[in-house]
DNA sequence: AGAATGCTGAAGTTTTCACTTGACTATTTA
DNA sequence: TAAATAGTCAAGTGAAAACTTCAGCATTCT
């Protein structure tokens, strides 16, 4: 079901995995080649790879191979689009809470 | 692996799926009971309803049953978890940003 | 050159996911 | 009271996800 596998589909479906996260926020502390990145985590150096491919396909991630090293960087711009997203829900939830607190004004004066 | 399944895992597994996030598009115009909210979806009530135990479990969505009717409403808990966890990566992201200033200004001093 | 390092690719396994079917229960409505 | 309505429950299916193994292939070090 539902076709349209959108950019946010990706975006939420990364950052849903604990490893993913996980891996995140070791690339905070700077850039780093895959396998040290991979060293804490207790899974095959592939299993990581494949961790940043999604990562780096969402734009939470950027690599790029020099000689026989990949180095991993964050790329913020993945992160922008979950922004963009939750900014522009919370209006919309706000919308809606209005709407309850005018429902429940209105139950209030009808007693 | 990773055996901690957190609320956030939860929570962003629950907004990765399209239907999931058109069914709390559809709550945000108002309470709804489930056969009216799975009208416009080409899926059975019983899919919607799984649905529902989902974005229920991560406080996205609140349901009470009166009568053979159940009511589904939005709950912002689950957003508000969002956003929490968007606020406070932010912060993190701009550090490693701070950083990469920092880096780019060193490299640039010893030229 | 030879060995070690860093990664890549293909294929297989197990678990989870989204969804269905069909049979059932409880509540309204006619 | 019978029939329609609203939802529930258990079990099954097919595809995707998160791994694994193992065999390769450049690059770098000795």
């Amino acid at each position: 079901m539902m076709e349209t596998s959108t950019e946010i589909d990706q975006l939420f479906h990364a950052l849903s995995d604990p490893t993913r996260r996980a891996i995140l926020d070791r690339l905070c502390s700077g850039p780093m080649s895959v396998s040290s990145l991979a060293a804490p985590f207790g899974i095959t150096l592939t299993a990581v790879v494949q961790h940043l491919q999604i990562l780096e396909k969402c734009a939470l991630v950027r690599t790029e191979k020099v000689g026989r090293v990949r180095t991993c960087r964050i790329e913020p711009t993945g992160f922008d689009a979950l922004e963009r997203w939750v900014r522009e829900h919370r209006t919309i939830w706000e919308k809606r809470l209005d709407r309850l607190g005018t429902f429940l004004a209105e139950e209030d004066a009808s007693k």
